[in-house]
RNA sequence: GGGCAGAUAGAUCAGCUCGGUAGAUCGCCUCCUUGGCAUGGAGGAGGCCGCGAGUUCGAAUCUCGCUCUGUCCA
């Protein structure tokens, strides 16, 4: 598809290029003999273009080959200063991780900020036209960081944006602007500048593009996005795109034309990081690399199949011993790796990214691993925290928010060590044991040693083991999860086919207790209905339907309400036949419910605002759920939560029900509201659309929500969180519950307690846990007695009984006993009947914490109380005889 | 999002295939050896075999749920 619009446009150039321009600039057309590609150059000489392969590799290194020398920071400075003389508007970067964009969950190019729906034309651009240096993470080329000197998985895409309709799009002046950087910015003599005709597509978007190379680098690419992919086919946007992405690396790496680009980009870190592994500027580590990198292309690991050959070539032609080359490339390559790992993890954990063990937070695992793999190996004396410091110092006037995020950096990456550590000691044991067992290995031992403990075969191979590994060892990883990959994917959401509709109007939004409205009936299907406007609530942004009833020609029961595209169904039951469309009829939501889904989302907002007060600003929505039975919340944390910061979040949580404060809610164009409260607000995800409807709970919490809300805080009662878990690394799940429900679990709490205090009859419920504790003592001791008695001699055994019945009727746990065989060893709690007077605080957390006394889940504890007293009774009753 | 592995003493793990009294090493405690320490020797304490259900005369072991941990892939 990409291809077909590259040779659509090359073959008329005229109407897609700003070929008028680019002759009145000098530029002449050229066809490229070794690709077949067509380019524009004002070198009369020029035969070939600038693409590296054709023109024989990069002929800016050891040069100065422009005249304006920039380091990294310089680069976005004289950029900025010289496109915003041009018209555009210097915006500030968007958070690295794309939580506006469902598309993709890393921020990949400038694009990417503005993808879907500015591209569309659905929503404005924060300015226009605009210049952006965005802060990206690519991983699909980790392997390649550090190996041919130019790939990073983090780093800026500088980006010269403009959003026009057709009539005021002006291709020709967008042209010159980047051209005059090349010439008049960079200092590129004019006749140095080969431009490209080619084509790119990303993001779901397609356009004709113009790259821009020098001295066989490739600075960056215009392109002229045109069309969205819909299916297999190119639908032609409505408004057209200017899309140049140019990475702030490059300039820097030009006009220095160093052997890598990771000097330049990284002074201060690369002196810092060369100086602790004892590399000088000249010596000979720096030297062979230099002969090295021309070739590095050609270990792209993509491409070669035989790894080794490679190498072997390559020494061959600089005539550099094949051992030592590999050395010294992997060592420089590693210590440049460590410098673009840490400053891509510094990117993605100040906006919000966690490494984790699944989603994408695993790439940021990779990188991590990868970097203190390197480290370790090479025994440097380098924290990576410390090298984050460094990049944030040296970054600090383009993006000081950096800086400022070190504390929390710091902290993620402390416990991403701990477990880094733990994995690698747990693996080193695991293998030396294989080792004295003399364990053999197979290929198939491999594999599932490294796919379910991330046990790589070089730890075998290094411990002494005797294993084959396979050439194509990752291949066959890759091959154990095809199989079971391919049969996940079947789910198929079925949609009815309704005919073209107005979207519906929404009702919902002013007053959550507003439950009866009058409407039209615009179709009838089935039993499917639709109205003009409604007040039912359907089923998204994790809140569950409203139900309740129609009235018309007949009661109608509502049972479910949805949302397709724009237009919300009713799925109603009852007799339907006199329902036709352009009746009137009468709605009614059902109030529990309503109240019930409304009181659990805005306690979802307020647990949102809670925990980043409890746990710090990395605290994002990663999921929620809100149903009549409970709320649920996933957010990103890097550790499970205490018992404590549970306990500060609902005590907070509750102050606020306390402080009355009032739900404001409005809707905005989606350009304002960003403008007005960040990027916070994107919690939930993606939203379609121009506008937004902003929810804000004073100064606690602000999110873009279209769910159901309570007016005021108050009106949430009473907050209970029922208990957390980690569901994966880096996210954790709170799930609580308020108004009736809370009320409803307090009682059921209440009663479980004060059943489980009859039974052991203590009046005070803090008493309980230090009861249970010594339950369990004496059913423990006792456990392991009645055991030794078996086999006893019968005079010692008598002598024995008389002894262990002494001790259990001194025992604390006694009165318990007593009590449980005075009133009829009680099977099952239902039949406890609770006795008055009980001295009630804190039921939930008090049964909570006597669960984990007995080691039980909290569903299980009256049970076990039971059999533990059940079991106690049967051994004593077996001594007494 | 999908897959795989694991949970047994304070720690690291064996035992599970094929059901029948729960083990090793380190650590801990007591004693002996020593001027004291390291070491050496003798003895001991320490287990709801993650939770729940099922099969069975009998389950750490077999079956099914659940919870937690780790790991790989997209």
């Amino acid at each position: 598809m990409k291809l077909q619009v590259k040779q659509e446009a090359s073959r008329q150039p005229d109407k897609f290029f700003p070929t008028g321009t680019m002759r009145a600039l000098g530029l002449e057309r050229g066809h490229c003999p070794k690709c077949g590609n067509y380019f524009w150059t004002a070198d009369a000489e020029r035969t070939v273009c600038g693409e590296p392969m054709c023109e024989g590799g990069y002929s800016f290194i050891g040069k100065k080959a422009c005249t304006h020398r920039m380091d990294f920071i310089g680069v976005w400075e004289r950029f900025s200063d010289l496109m915003s003389k041009r018209g555009y508007t210097p915006i500030n970067r968007y958070p690295s991780i794309s939580r506006w964009n469902p598309t993709s969950e890393f921020t990949l190019a400038s694009i990417t900020d503005f993808q879907p729906y500015v591209v569309r034309g659905e929503v404005k651009p924060p300015a226009n036209p605009l210049v952006v240096p965005q802060t990206c993470l690519r991983f699909n080329d980790v392997d390649n960081v550090g190996i041919t000197g130019r790939h990073n998985t983090g780093f800026i895409m500088i980006g010269q944006h403009a959003f026009e309709p057709q009539e005021k799009y002006d291709q020709a002046k967008y042209f010159e602007d980047i051209h005059a950087w090349l010439v008049e910015g960079m200092g590129i003599p004019l006749k140095d500048i080969v431009y490209h005709e080619d084509a790119w597509a990303g993001g779901g978007n397609f356009g004709c593009s113009l790259e821009f190379f020098s001295g066989g680098l490739e600075i960056g690419n215009q392109v002229y996005t045109m069309y969205e992919r819909v299916g297999d086919t190119l639908k032609p946007l409505d408004i057209k795109v200017l899309d140049m992405g140019m990475g702030q690396e490059r300039p820097a790496w030009f006009s220095h034309g160093t052997p890598t680009a990771y000097e330049p980009n990284f002074p201060t870190v690369m002196e810092k990081l060369f100086g602790i592994a004892g590399i000088s500027h000249n010596g000979e580590e720096k030297e062979t690399m230099a002969r090295f990198l021309p070739y590095s292309g050609l270990l792209n690991l993509d491409d070669s199949d035989d790894i080794d050959k490679v190498w072997l070539d390559i020494a061959r032609k600089i005539d550099v011993d094949e051992l030592k080359l590999r050395n010294q490339v992997m060592m420089s390559a590693g210590l440049y790796s460590v410098a673009d790992h840490s400053r891509a993890l510094l990117f993605a954990l100040t906006d919000g990214g966690l490494p984790s063990n699944s989603g994408g937070g695993y790439n940021l695992r990779l990188i991590y691993r990868r970097a203190m793999d390197f480290i370790r190996k090479y025994g440097w004396n380098i924290e990576l925290v410390d090298v984050c410091q460094w990049h944030a110092e040296y970054l600090k006037p383009q993006f000081p928010e950096m800086l400022d995020s070190m504390k929390e950096v710091a902290e993620i990456l402390a416990n991403e060590e701990s477990k880094y550590v733990q994995t690698k000691e747990k693996a080193l044991s695991t293998v030396r044991r294989m080792k004295e067992k003399n364990q053999v290995v197979t290929v198939r031992d491999l594999l599932k040693l490294y796919d379910s403990q991330g046990i790589t075969p070089d730890l075998l191979v290094a411990e002494g083991l005797d294993v084959k590994v396979p050439g194509d060892f990752f291949a066959q990883v890759a091959a154990l999860h095809e199989t079971s990959e391919a049969a996940a994917k079947t789910e198929k959401t079925e949609k009815i086919d309704l005919g073209p509709l107005p979207e519906t109007g929404i009702l919902y939004y002013d007053d959550y207790l507003k439950l009866d409205f009058e409407s039209q009936v615009l179709v009838v299907l089935d039993n499917n209905i639709v109205l003009k406007e409604t007040a039912f609530y359907p089923t998204s942004g994790g809140q569950l339907h409203d139900i309740g009833s129609l009235d018309g020609p007949s009661h109608l029961k509502v049972v479910d309400t949805f949302r397709q595209d724009g237009i919300i169904v009713h799925k109603a039951t009852g007799d339907i036949a006199g329902w036709k469309p352009g009746i009137t009829v009468k709605g009614h939501v059902d109030e529990a419910r309503r109240r019930q889904l409304a009181q659990h989302h805005t306690v979802t907002h307020m647990i949102n605002g809670v925990a980043k007060q409890v746990l710090g600003n990395h605290i994002w929505q990663a999921g929620a759920e809100k149903t009549e039975e409970k709320g649920r919340l996933d957010i990103t944390h890097f550790d499970s939560l205490s018992q404590e910061q549970l306990e500060e979040m609902e005590r907070r949580a509750n102050h606020v029900i306390v402080d009355s404060i009032p739900v404001e809610s409005m809707i905005l164009p989606k350009d304002e509201a960003e403008k007005r409260f960040g990027f916070r607000l994107y919690q939930g995800g993606a939203i379609p659309g121009h506008e937004l409807r902003v929810l804000k709970i004073g100064d606690l919490d602000t999110e873009a929500c279209g769910g159901t809300h309570l007016n005021n805080t108050s009106e949430a009662v009473r907050i209970i969180i029922l208990g957390t878990k980690k569901i994966q690394d880096g996210i954790v799940r709170i799930e609580y519950v308020a108004g009736n429900r809370a009320e409803e679990i307090f009682k059921s709490d209440t009663h479980d307690l004060a059943r489980a205090l009859t039974v052991l009859g203590k009046t005070d419920a803090n008493d309980l846990l230090q009861a249970c504790d010594d339950i369990f003592s004496m059913w423990k001791s006792l456990r392991k007695a009645a055991g030794k008695l078996e086999g006893l001699p019968p005079e010692l055994l008598a002598e024995k009984k008389t002894e262990l019945l002494e001790s259990v009727k001194s025992g604390p746990a006694y009165p318990y006993l007593q009590r449980f065989r005075e009133t009829g060893r009680p099977k099952d709690m239902e039949d406890v009947q609770p006795q008055p007077g009980i001295d009630m605080k804190r039921p939930h957390e008090c049964l909570q914490a006597s669960s984990a006394a007995f080691k039980v889940q909290r569903e299980h504890f009256g049970r076990t109380l039971l059999r533990f007293l059940g079991e106690i009774d049967a051994w004593l009753t077996d001594i007494e005889a």
